[in-house]
DNA sequence: GAGCACTGC
């Protein structure tokens, strides 16, 4: 496929490149189409040969059309290529005998009353269901449901419910009752505070706050009504003194014991941050018998029960719910930063909307920014709203206008070239809105100079001409910009906001080209979540009188990061962005114009220790169409992992519960959820849960891995399979450091060893620090240096393992909550079945490697189901067996004179009819067992070889591992596809 | 030839 038909630049992934030396030399052209042609490939292999005349597109065509005409016979060349080049899926005569065999046993066993009466449960309108055995199952497990047992609603459900951490869960659903002993000592308690030098000095600064100064009229909206919106900038107190309004309001009169308040934040370290920052306040510690304490994932200093305020992350409540629905043991909810629009937030505010009449005497605060603080209020029947004001430094702000006249700023490359508005085959790119802004802006544009010539400068209007329509961020005005600040300013942090890696670097780089900046009154520090400075505290500390410290950074410093000496801010004014495309099924990545709310939160970052200035690298006019807000999560993000939530937590048909909540996700969105969730057989058409769903939806992580997770267990290999789980669903633990791309690289690839994986790579990365800190502090300290290792990332994938374990064990599925326990770990050495079990839980997102165009060997291609040429990263290649067994529906056909076996329809392989069949049936066994499995939980009996589990298991594992990898016709799978739309 | 940011009993 012509590299320019798809003027797509998409992302390579490290996976794709580090396999680079390895990989086999492509001199042809071959591969699966896909793409806008993936659902008619095999059509096309129909009129294939016949259009194979190689030279020039037909004289008529015009633009578009010739690049779909070259597109279009690429993907015939290559599905004739394709046929040719098919994988083969072949056993040796021993192993075709020994499976043959067992397949007779294992069939010949089979209880005839249970194997006779399985069938699949298609609900037809009133539950009417049929049998229709011959029907080749459309996943791995299929559901069926015995046929004499009773179809109740509850028939799933009759599962073992998991055995929870029986304190956490008293804990928790203790409803409140009025403990008199407590109220009094409560009330002593404080009285004794009163006299505490301590709580008295941090009481002379609470009453400076903002916040306290509204304290009575806070206190007395909040018992008067069920909800309220709190609304109010950074500095003005709310999120640490609200929550102790209330309580000391609950001591002094009294009642301390009937009030429980819990206050969710966005993010794990707030939630610690804040809480022991409460508990000082209250000259106390924070955590066990105590007032203030906080739970986040698998960390939490909790508070006493009764009489308390708890800080905890939002998924925690919605953890909660599962085992509380009603939230009985809270009576005020807190929910901070609504603002922000996090998935998460705006599901539990739904979900708190629909309890406030079931829970008459819950009371809900809402905290949120001023800037749409009404939109919350509305949400709640127009409930009370209050400000508090804001308590920063002033920050003055410039645009790029001021910025051009102030520093007399002259671009060196004046590249005039016309740019193209739309590019070639990108037209879904755009959204409508969008375009429209962009059109509104053009139209402006004029307009918006002529005002301009009022009060600026020629000069400065003719480079704003000059500018405008620059796509990329002009650093070299950045540069000018930072030297401007350094030379005629005062002191102070200087923190620029740029949206990417490439944007840091280069600037990094521009500024120590400068021998103005290698001197050592300066400290540079890039921030990147991937580069090692994020972990590192220099960055937070004040640098030495007369040295000037500039961060540059993503947007982690709009929100997770904090630097509290920054004066000046340098807004770029763009912002990578994920959105989902419903049309492809994937998720892309993109630059855009900040929202109103990003450069109001990028311009406080400069107030926080004196007066402050922000720039903003945009015109006043591209800021007058800026968005208020950036989308909200919810509208995109795929929402399997929500839809399985919205089920377990029996909140509804999926679709009504999604309508309700603030701004709802797109009807396509929610159908591809269902879809998916149904492909994975976690649901039925029906939305009704299946055992799996259950399972999936008790797992706290996305659906996909969950089944991994599963599968891990009962296949033996439960240690690095929980690994690869929890470096997926967390984060890769690899740092990169700026300028050492290469070598970071290099200590990847080392991990690697010959697995041809990314994902065993962090497998052997994490066993290596699991050794390294056997032997001490300081020797895990040295690994994860050597090695470009996070080790607070690797300590979160321990921890994560142990969390997964424990709940593999109350599901039944593994005899130990130890992930290293033998009995768990009989194949955990078996490399091939570890892939085999990341399809498992990957599939189907897999693509087929294709050759470069360029005669050498180099990066290759990668094609897919879904879209016809994309970027990967976090790549394993897998052999066919494992997609046979672990992927999707198995069909046999005849292609011409080829007899084949495929995955759903698209994988095909060669194979003689007779092993295919084979195969087809083994995988039937398998899927039997494994749905058995799934309903009846228990670990596998790896002893008792005699038994069906064992044989039927041992037989799929001996052809999984003894199979060659016919490289060069190897399939890779991978986690997530990013493309760039542009 | 290239990597926004968070988060879960």
């Amino acid at each position: 496929m012509n590299h320019n038909y798809d003027n797509r630049r998409g992302r390579r992934g490290r996976g794709g490149r580090r396999f680079g030396d390895a990989a086999p030399r492509w001199d042809g052209e071959s591969g699966y189409g896909g793409g806008e042609e993936s659902s008619g490939w095999r059509k096309e292999q129909g009129f294939g040969g016949a259009q194979r005349a190689r030279g020039k597109h037909p004289a008529h065509l015009k633009g578009r059309e010739i690049g779909l005409w070259y597109a279009k016979r690429g993907g015939i060349k290559r599905s004739e290529e394709d046929r040719r080049s098919r994988a083969v899926v072949q056993m040796d005569e021993k192993r075709e005998q020994h499976i043959t065999r067992l397949l007779h046993s294992v069939q010949r066993d089979a209880h005839p009353s249970t194997s006779q009466s399985w069938r699949r449960v298609k609900e037809e309108p009133m539950g009417h269901s049929y049998f229709d055995g011959d029907e080749p199952p459309k996943s791995q497990i299929d559901v069926k449901v015995p046929k004499m047992e009773s179809e109740s609603e509850n028939e799933y459900e009759e599962l073992p419910r998991e055995d929870q951490d029986k304190r956490d869960l008293e804990y928790l659903l203790q409803d409140l009752m009025r403990i008199p002993s407590l109220d009094e000592e409560l009330v002593k308690d404080q009285q004794k505070k009163i006299n505490s030098s301590r709580y008295l000095e941090m009481l002379r600064f609470r009453e400076n706050l903002p916040s306290y100064k509204m304290r009575e009229e806070l206190v007395r909206l909040i018992s008067a009504h069920q909800v309220l919106v709190i609304s109010g900038e950074t500095g003005c107190g709310k999120t640490t003194q609200v929550t102790q309004f209330i309580l000391d309001d609950f001591i002094q009169r009294g009642m301390g014991s009937l009030c429980r308040v819990v206050c969710t934040q966005p993010r794990r370290i707030s939630a610690i941050s804040v809480a022991e920052r409460v508990a000082a306040e209250r000259a106390e510690s924070v955590g066990e018998g105590k007032s203030c304490g906080y739970q986040i994932r698998l960390q939490s200093r909790l508070p006493r029960k009764q009489g308390s305020v708890l800080y905890c992350t939002t998924g925690i409540i919605l953890q909660w719910l599962h085992s509380d629905p009603l939230l009985s043991s809270i009576s005020h909810l807190v929910l901070d930063e609504i603002h922000e629009r996090s998935l998460q937030s705006d599901v539990l505010l739904t979900i708190v909307k629909d309890l406030l009449s079931a829970r008459r005497d819950l009371k809900v605060i809402l905290m949120s920014a001023t800037l749409n603080a009404e939109k919350f209020s509305n949400y709640f029947n127009r409930c009370p709203m209050v400000c508090i004001p804001g308590y920063t430094y002033p920050v003055k702000e410039f645009l790029l206008e001021d910025v051009l006249e102030l520093i007399r700023f002259q671009p060196h490359h004046q590249d005039r070239r016309p740019r193209y508005r739309r590019r070639f085959g990108d037209g879904r790119s755009l959204q409508p809105e969008k375009e429209m802004r962009e059109a509104e802006y053009q139209e402006s544009w004029s307009c918006f100079t002529r005002k301009l010539r009022d009060g600026y400068s020629d000069r400065t209007i003719e480079t704003l001409e000059m500018m405008n329509d620059e796509e990329k961020i002009n650093l070299e005005l950045i540069v000018a910009l930072i030297q401007h600040i350094v030379l005629k300013e005062e002191d102070g942090a200087i923190l620029v906001f740029l949206p990417g890696w490439a944007n840091i670097s280069s600037l990094n780089d521009l500024l120590m080209a400068e021998q103005m900046f290698k001197s050592d009154r300066f400290v540079i520090f890039p921030l990147h979540s991937l580069m090692p400075t994020v972990s590192q505290t220099q960055v937070f500390k004040k640098p030495p009188a007369g040295v000037r410290k500039i961060v540059i950074a993503t947007n982690i410093a709009e929100t997770s990061i904090t630097i509290d000496d920054v004066v000046f801010v340098i807004d770029g004014g763009k912002i990578k962005e994920t959105h989902f495309d419903t049309q492809n099924n994937i998720r892309t990545m993109t630059e855009e114009w900040v929202s109103l709310a990003n450069a109001k939160q990028r311009k406080g970052r400069a107030g926080r220790v004196s007066p402050g200035k922000c720039y903003h690298l945009y015109n006043g006019l591209r800021a007058s169409l800026l968005e208020s807000y950036q989308l909200p999560e919810i509208q995109r993000t795929p929402l399997e992992e929500l839809c399985l939530q919205i089920q377990v937590l029996k909140l509804g048909p999926i679709a009504s519960f999604l309508q309700k909540t603030l701004d709802p996700p797109s009807e396509k969105t929610i159908e591809l959820a269902i879809e998916h969730l149904v492909d994975l057989n976690a649901m039925d058409r029906y939305e009704k849960l299946t055992p799996l769903g259950f399972l999936l939806a008790r797992m706290p992580v996305e659906p996909h891995i969950g089944k991994m997770i599963l599968f891990g267990a009962l296949l033996g290999c439960l240690d690095p399979v929980l690994v690869i789980a929890a470096s997926l669903s967390f984060k890769d633990p690899f740092f990169i450091p700026l300028g050492k791309e290469k070598i970071a690289d290099q200590k990847r690839k080392m991990f690697s060893q010959s697995s041809r994986s990314d994902h065993l790579s962090v497998v052997n990365a994490f066993w290596g620090w699991e050794d390294a800190k056997r032997q001490g502090e300081r020797c895990e300290r040295d690994y994860c240096w050597e090695n470009f290792l996070s080790s607070s990332t690797l300590q979160m994938i321990q921890n994560m393992k142990g969390q997964f374990a424990e709940h593999l064990l109350n599901a039944g599925f593994v005899n130990s909550k130890d992930p290293k326990d033998p009995s768990s770990n009989i194949n955990s050495e078996n490399e091939k079945l570890i892939k085999a079990v990341i399809v498992a839980g990957l599939y189907p997102k897999v693509a087929k490697i294709c050759p470069s165009f360029k005669k050498r060997p180099g990066p290759v291609k990668v094609y897919t189901k879904a879209d016809g040429k994309i970027f990967l990263y976090d790549c394993t290649e897998v052999s066919p067996f494992s997609l046979l067994f672990f992927g999707g529906e198995v069909t046999i056909e005849k292609d011409q004179d080829q007899e084949t076996i495929a995955v759903d329809k698209w994988i095909v392989f060669q194979s003689p009819g007779r092993i295919a069949h084979l195969v087809k049936d083994l995988k039937k066994e398998l899927d039997a067992l494994l749905e058995e499995k799934i309903k009846r939980p228990q670990p596998v009996d790896w002893k008792n070889r005699q038994s069906k589990d064992c044989a039927v298991i041992s037989a799929i594992i001996d052809l999984i591992t003894t199979q060659e990898s016919p490289a060069g016709h190897s399939w890779r799978d991978s986690r997530e596809r990013w493309h760039s739309t542009e």
